[in-house]
DNA sequence: GTTTTTAGTTGCAACTTGCAACCTTAGATA
DNA sequence: TATCTAAGGTTGCAAGTTGCAACTAAAAAC
């Protein structure tokens, strides 16, 4: 475990790497997903995913590590093991809901079910998209790629660019 | 090749699966980063990426195969090989970026170079987030999941809601 | 016509995955 | 109290995937 993931790392300036360590195996975004579903326990997750039991138990054991999962036994029963999204883990919504749209606009066709929604107006949310600094969007020709040296002073708290 | 993949297809209504089918690979996304970057030629792949031949051969392959690469042979030099983005591949870029962003923020925390800056004023794009239909942004607080029978009416086109 | 460059392919060893069977601890049942 | 069942793992093995190094094929350079 380990030895293939670590190359990554160290090739690039970019947080990309870093992501995929975790977010680039094969199961995870799955899990993830499941979890944004509400999704919790071992066996929920077993028989929502069909995914293998020792490699669900590794795959959360990774999530846990990495801090995107918390891992909380229930008081309760004390059998039962609680897995929680942390805030680091509700931060990768945009990616995960980016990929599904993406997955959806160009795979099989078929619509992704259930949907978020605005909880004030329960409308679907937005297709995920860049924006300007000052909120204008973006499409990809108005884009330009720029060596971080060259815009450093005037860098507004809050965009980060990349 | 592709016997694990087509698992994740019919597990649940979404298009993840799908999207994870080619870009849940290891390098995909690396190979997408360079891509964007301008990255069009066997060779440079190979040094940029630090990734194995036989392996990056595959990978370019698979992203041809699934219409996120372009394979063109360029007319000057017949030796030569250039893999371009198509419209689906420049697609990804929202996903990408995001993870980028999550990677950055809670990974090693090295800066990413270079940055994608807005042609018309070179400053820094904004953080990818959510947004309701109207442009609001959207925190998780505002969120819900909604079956999708519930809103087929009032459904607004260019939103997914996924 | 020999060498170099570009884009691959092949063989092999190491690692990862999926499946099925087993183990461990805690609650439920009698 | 002993036994049964449920939840969350671990282990062993076969099959598949990966990385490395060496080799090939075709076109350009010298």
């Amino acid at each position: 475990m380990g030895k293939l993931h670590e190359d990554l790392r160290d090739v690039v300036d970019c947080g990309l790497p870093s992501a995929l360590e975790v977010m680039g195996e094969r199961w995870s975004f799955m899990i993830l997903r499941a979890s944004f579903n509400g999704i919790r326990h071992f066996e929920d997750f077993l028989v929502q995913l069909g995914i293998a039991r020792n490699i669900l138990s590794n795959r959360l054991g990774r999530l846990v590590e990495h801090g995107i999962l918390q891992r909380v036994p229930c008081p309760d029963d004390k059998r039962r093991i609680e897995y929680r999204l942390t805030e680091k883990g509700f931060d990768l919504l945009p990616a995960m809901v980016s990929l599904r749209q993406w997955g959806e606009k160009y795979g099989t066709g078929v619509p992704s079910n259930p949907v978020l929604v605005d909880r004030q107006d329960r409308l679907p949310i937005a297709r995920i998209q860049l924006h300007a600094h000052d909120g204008r969007p973006l499409e990809y020709e108005d884009l330009d790629w720029e060596d971080r040296a060259n815009i450093g002073q005037i860098e507004v708290i809050g965009n980060c660019g990349c």
